[in-house]
DNA sequence: TATAAATAGGATAAAATTATCCGAAATAAA
DNA sequence: TTTATTTCGGATAATTTTATCCTATTTATA
C-alpha cells in the first residue's frame, strides 16, 4: 500500500513523537536500530520530514532529531503519507487513466472512490501521539 | 494503489471479456491499442492471466485471446489482482513488519485491516461483466 | 505445403525505487 | 580552538518494476 520510504517514515516519526514526550532527542543511528531500517536511506526519508517542517533537527554533537510536544497530537499520519510520498494515494485513478473523473470514469472509479475516501479519512483522523501512546503502552510495536 | 502491471491486467481483461460477449477474439495488437498500453509488456501479462485460466489464448493466424461467455460474470477482479501481483495487497503489514497480528501488531495494524478489508470485500465483489457493461453502454471508459 | 499471422518465452534494456558512500557543515564539549 | 559527533546533500550503486526485442512455435488459409 505504501512504498518502503512512507514506512520507514512514519515509523521513525513515531519513534521521535515517543521520544519528544521524554524530551529525549533522538539520532539517526538510534532511530535506524529501533525501527530497523537502512540508516542512510532513512536518513534521507528525515530529511523530507525535517524540510515539511514536521520534524525538526539538530545538527552537530548531541544533536538528534525531535518534535515539539504540542505538536505531536496536531501531526496526521496523512501529512507525513503526502510529505514522502506526495499526494499519489489520494488522486489519480486507480487504473492509470490520465483523466478520470464523474465525466469521463475508468471501469473501477466509483469502487476505488470509496475505499480510498476511507484510507483518506482513516490517514487524517490518525494522529502521532494515538500512535505512540500504543508503543509506549506496549499494545504496539515498531519492528520485527 | 496496484502496479501498472495490474492495472494493465484489469483492462485487458475488461476489452476481452467485452468482445468475448459478440464471440470476437482479439489480438494482443488490439488489446494495447484500445486500452494504452505498452504492447511486449501487455503480452507478458496476458500470459499470467493465461496461466491462471482466468482467460483462455489461442496460438496462429487469426487467434488472440478470449473468455468463455459463461465465466465472465465469474471473474472477480481479485483473482485478476492475486494472478499478477500476488496476494501482497491483502497480506503482510502495511508498516512492513515481519510480524503483525493481533499479538503483536504494527501501530497501524487496526487502522489498515478495516481499509483493507474494504478493498477485499470491494474486488470479491466486483466481477468483469459489471465492468464491461459499463464500457459497453459508455458510462465508463478504457483509454485517456 | 508454403505463407502469414499470432501467441510464448527467453534475453535484455530502461526507469523508478531503495540503499549506500563520502565529504561538507554545524555544534557541543573538552 | 580543537575534537568528536551529528545532520545535510550530492554522487553512486543495487534492486525491482516496467518495457522492449527477437526467435520459436502454432495455426488458419491460400
Amino acid at each position: 500500500m505504501f512504498s518502503k520510504a512512507c514506512e520507514y517514515g512514519i515509523k521513525a516519526s513515531i519513534y521521535i513523537a515517543l521520544n519528544s514526550y521524554d524530551g529525549k532527542r533522538v539520532s539517526l543511528k538510534e532511530i535506524a536500530k529501533e525501527i530497523d531500517s537502512p540508516e542512510a536511506f532513512t536518513a534521507k526519508i528525515l530529511q523530507d520530514l525535517v524540510r515539511s517542517k514536521l520534524i525538526n533537527s539538530v545538527k552537530g554533537a548531541y544533536g538528534g532529531f525531535e518534535i515539539e510536544k504540542e505538536n505531536i497530537s496536531e501531526i496526521q499520519l496523512s501529512q507525513i503519507v503526502t510529505a514522502i510520498d506526495g499526494d499519489s494515494i489520494y488522486q489519480g485513478c486507480g487504473l492509470g487513466l490520465h483523466v478520470c473523473d464523474e465525466n469521463h470514469p475508468c471501469p473501477v472509479h466509483d469502487q476505488f472512490k470509496l475505499i480510498r475516501n476511507e484510507l483518506k479519512i482513516m490517514l487524517e483522523n490518525t494522529n502521532l501521539e494515538q500512535l505512540a501512546l500504543d508503543i509506549k503502552s506496549g499494545v504496539s510495536f515498531l519492528k520485527i
